[in-house]
RNA sequence: CGCGGAGUGGAGCAGUUGGUAGCUCGUCGGGCUCAUAACCCGAAGGUCGUUGGUUCAAGUCCAGCCUCCGCAACCA
């Protein structure tokens, strides 16, 4: 028997599930289990990445420890797979302590190996709170974000991982292989990040303390990269003995994540394996994001889908239908609930649902039931069999190049057809003509197989639902299997049908959108208030001699205009009553050149220049926060002179 | 000139190596009545973003332009 081992991306429980990661983990979970009904030994594993600053701070917040705060997170994910019906066959947390020790020793042997060496990392160091920032972690002030006070150029000791020396093994393994999917985004990353010349990667910090320490140096923590990627090697017990078939599944079939993170899977991740001569994953697929209305989702937007409520009111299957049906491979893919609703109406309600209940009515009424052994055939039958008989191979194409919408709409073209099929023979018309028995029953018998076929290939995508089905048209377990489903006539001639429930009723557009609209609104509301701006808090006390030192003027603008390579800035040229000054400021969003031109305004006049994308800029513009976080720049009293002094 | 993607009937999308446009939903008309007002058939609706070029022939190749989106950068 053959192996796969189908991953998803170790999560990261900063905050609960939504529809994207639902997503993912729900395809991996489709492939899984039609692999499995394939006949595959299928691995699937699924975890959460529970390192890092931003968890550490955010228990501090709460005031729990980092690990309570994780697992009651850990528990949301868990709670939301169960309700969808993932049937993973492994959980990994990196926090767990097999993957801990895993993780150093793995540490270790890249550092053996020379892979990995100790250098500087520098930063912006915030010395109150012994804290490291990027340039885009700090306020807006250009400070540190937790106290706001200055922080300094610093240096950090850290171990860096050594990337340069895969840089052409890797660029092959993106343009010559299949490795990537859709191989359309390999010119992006070598374009990006290959052709300017890998960096190395800084992977360990000493800035925060959540992580797995690094055992020959302790004061330094194992940052994500080595940590989190391992965690698809150390959950088959590489380098632990937790479990101990890493020889039997590695390497991986597929790797499926959201395109946010292919970088790290198409270029940091192959290199740490080949540092470690380790086989590669045949397969990464990349896939788009669910956007709400075409936009992104995010929580100030408060667009974030709940897929917990989807599920409670359509059922776990009619999400999973719509999210696999509607994401194509490379490209996002549009979420509305209307776009939905419809799709449930039209493909599952008025498609399957109905055909599977006309069909099990008829087979009821006219033969109470269970059909008798004589047959008639007659037009169109060859038809409909060869095309329930070519189903199962154009599905497995597509599963095999992970194309989930393509095989489902494969499938529904056969539920099209046997709809069609109804119309084509009268079995109504058939009913009413006792000499037409045999012919009825030999319709319905095709019906019932065409069903068979579909609920049984449906089975790996809508687990809750397709037994159901089967159960209706008097299917059993051997009947439903994969091997019978590129066969025709399996059921017994006298087979029984039990009518049951309706399957996928169908949902009231108009009322259904007007509910969840509602729901949306209030989470918004929701997010509004638990977002509401806390108020910087003022700074650390200063003497006037200090404030003395800040010199902010009048000045005029003359003349504005946006700076083409970037999205915020805007370049205005002032007039500050001593002649003319170039500045750059960061609101394009909120401004236009218009706006601004004529205006007088409040700027620091004594900032050393900088270069902004390019552009210097000699000196700021003043500015507020607004409360929906846009800024708003100050205008003075217009009738004030330029270059007057502001004290 | 930072990188990449996209612009096709009302909406969402297919269109492989160039040969006069397809699918799903919606709309309109018809049929049927077994079924979850579901199903089946038919019709309307597109100068395939724009301009120019290559070709007997371009949505499909080439060049320029416009618009949208994402990433990166940056937001003093």
């Amino acid at each position: 028997m053959s192996k796969f081992y189908i991953t998803t991306p170790i999560y990261y429980p900063s905050g609960s599930p939504h529809i994207g990661t639902c997503y993912t983990t729900v395809a991996c979970d489709s492939i899984a289990r039609y692999k499995r009904m394939q006949g595959f030994d299928v691995i699937f594993l699924t975890g959460t990445d529970e390192h890092g600053l931003k968890i550490e701070e955010k228990a501090k917040e709460k005031g729990v420890t980092p690990k309570e705060y994780v697992d009651e997170i850990v528990a949301n994910f868990k709670r939301l797979w169960e309700r969808m019906n993932i049937s993973y066959d492994r959980y990994i947390r990196t926090t767990d302590d097999y993957h801990v020790r895993a993780i150093q020793s793995i540490f270790k042997k890249l550092y053996d190996r020379g892979y990995i060496y100790k250098g500087e990392y520098k930063g912006k160091y915030c010395t109150p709170c012994e804290s490291f920032w990027t340039q885009s972690q700090l306020d807006e002030n250009g400070c540190c974000p937790e106290c706001h006070r200055e922080v300094t150029e610093a240096k950090e000791e850290a171990y860096f991982f050594k990337m340069s020396p895969f840089a052409d093994r890797i660029e092959k393994l993106l343009t010559e292989t299949d490795y990537l999917r859709p191989a359309s985004r390999a010119t992006e990353l070598v374009n990006n990040f290959i052709k300017p010349g890998l960096e190395d990667l800084c992977v360990s910090r000493t800035s925060f303390t959540w992580g797995i320490p690094v055992d020959f140096d302790p004061k330094h923590v194992v940052y994500v990269w080595v940590d989190a990627l391992f965690n698809y090697c150390t959950a088959l017990g590489f380098e632990n003995d937790r479990y101990d078939d890493y020889d039997k599944y590695w390497p991986a079939d597929v790797h499926m994540v959201a395109k946010d993170i292919m970088r790290f899977h198409a270029i940091i991740w192959p290199a740490m394996l080949m540092a470690l001569d380790m086989p590669l994953p045949k397969h990464l697929a990349v896939h788009g994001w669910i956007t709400f209305n075409g936009q992104k989702m995010s929580k100030s937007l408060g667009n974030i889908i709940d897929p917990f409520i989807l599920s409670d009111r359509y059922g776990a299957d009619a999400i999973r239908y719509h999210i696999l049906r509607e994401m194509a491979l490379g490209a996002d893919s549009s979420f509305s609930n209307e776009i939905m609703i419809n799709r449930i109406n039209s493909d599952l309600a008025n498609g399957l649902g109905n055909l599977v209940s006309r069909t099990v009515a008829m087979a009821d009424k006219y033969f109470g039931g269970t059909l008798p052994t004589e047959r008639e055939k007659g037009e169109f039958d060859d038809d409909m069999i060869n095309e329930a008989l070519a189903l199962r191979a154009k599905v497995d194409e597509y599963i095999e190049n992970t194309q989930i919408n393509n095989a489902l709409a494969e499938i529904f073209k056969l539920v099209s057809r046997a709809n069609k099929y109804i119309d084509e023979t009268t079995p109504w018309v058939l009913g009413k003509d006792e000499t037409k028995k045999a012919r009825l029953a030999s319709v319905l018998y095709n019906l019932l197989e065409a069903i068979r076929i579909i609920a049984t290939l449906l089975s790996a995508f809508m687990p809750e639902t397709m037994p159901e089905i089967l159960e209706q048209i008097g299917a059993d377990k051997e009947q439903a299997s994969y091997e019978n489903a590129a066969k025709f006539g399996v059921l017994a001639q006298n087979v029984a049908v039990r009518k049951g429930g309706i399957i996928f009723p169908r949902i009231d557009v108009d009322k259904e959108i007007n509910e969840l609209n509602s729901i949306l609104a209030s989470q918004q509301e929701q997010a509004k208030q638990e977002s509401a701006p806390e108020l910087v808090p003022i700074a650390e006390q200063i003497d006037i001699d200090t404030f003395a030192k800040s010199d902010l003027r009048i000045a005029k603008v003359v003349s504005c205009e946006k700076i083409k390579s970037s999205k915020k800035l805007l370049c205005l040229h002032l007039d500050d009553g001593f002649g003319e000054r170039q500045v750059v400021s960061g609101i394009a969003q909120w401004y236009q050149p218009e706006d601004l031109i004529g205006k007088k305004v409040i700027i620091v006049a004594n900032l050393a220049p900088v270069k902004l994308c390019g552009v210097e800029s000699n000196g700021m513009i003043c500015a507020a926060d607004a409360p929906d976080g846009s800024a708003r720049v100050i205008f003075p009293d217009q009738s004030l002179p330029c270059g007057s002094k502001i004290r």
